[in-house]
DNA sequence: AAATAATCGAAACATTATAACATTTCTTTC
DNA sequence: GAAAGAAATGTTATAATGTTTCGATTATTT
């Protein structure tokens, strides 16, 4: 993990939407995982933003750019996003980002701010390590980790004096 | 933390509920926290077993047990039991568990069983000093913390040899 | 007792997610 | 290319979870 957690907030946002979109691509071309069109736009949807959306806002969004869709279409969506390691579902929000390294399985911890609501990833195998060892020394064997703290960024401390 | 996280499926589990209702009152009576009739039951009900329960099913539980009760009566009581650090909400589940040791504030990391659903909490301040840390390490300043970790607990990995 | 604050009752409403089944589109096989 | 099968999508309805509002009641303070 080299990749800095929160980018600038005026960052070249384009750049991460296109290569989020073309590393997707990429990776369901490996898999034979079918992007559909509805998918990937779905994809892009998430991805304009690195806040996390709602079912229903990003529903609201396939209608603006006229698709004729209901709950289900963006369900499936996000279904088959998340099976493909596309996007994670915050659970804390009911919501849904982005993966910013889909490519390799990995842990996530997510790092969610309260001020301008981004939302990043650490990918700390440390953290993940530690977290199954010490469910192991409670007996337990771990299968899926959730792990979101809520707090506030850099950018947003040095806005706000939080 | 040397309490085991899980306990026998088999203990005694009414020592479990009458030690959570009494601690309970205790802290509420130092605090000046009003743990009214409905707000108790609530909680009896929630701790009835170590498996969380939703809030629409404690609702039908109150019922059952004669209260005219609608939505807000539940919510009501879990937010007040939540802000007395009573109870937990686990994210991931949309349900509510018992917390296992509210008498002081604490850090919470979840062990959530697939196959029998019950839940234990770790306490460890380490996890917590160490996600913490990480976070800071991003330049981002902690509030809160989620920490659920799906898995199978050790008394369903002898049974079910999953 | 009166004033104030906290709690509760009740109805409506809002948000998030899934079930069920029909239709279309894509892929494979012949 | 046509037929069969599989995957994806459309459509409607409904389930599950959570909130707002406002008035009535109860508890606490003065
Ligand atoms: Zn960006
Ligand atoms: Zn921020
Ligand atoms: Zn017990
Ligand atoms: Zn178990």
């Amino acid at each position: 993990m080299s990749k800095p957690a929160f980018l600038p907030h005026d960052h070249n946002h384009q750049r991460c939407i296109d290569a989020a979109l073309a590393e997707a691509r990429a990776i369901c071309q490996r898999k034979h995982s079918r992007l559909t069109p509805q998918r990937e736009q779905v994809l892009r949807l998430i991805w304009q933003e690195h806040r996390p959306i709602g079912a229903y806002e990003l529903l609201d969004k396939l209608r603006e750019e006229g698709l004729k869709a209901a709950p289900p279409t963006v369900y499936r969506a996000l279904e088959f996003l998340q099976e493909n390691g596309l996007i994670h579902r915050i659970e804390s929000l009911n919501a849904y980002t982005g993966c910013s390294h889909p490519s390799e399985p990995h842990a996530s911890q997510f790092l969610v701010c309260q001020q301008c609501q981004r939302v990043a990833e650490l990918g700390s195998e440390q953290i993940a390590e530690q977290l199954s060892e010490q469910a192991r020394r409670a007996g337990f064997a771990s299968a899926h980790q959730t792990v979101e703290i809520r707090g506030t960024c850099a950018e947003c401390l040095r806005h706000f004096h939080v």
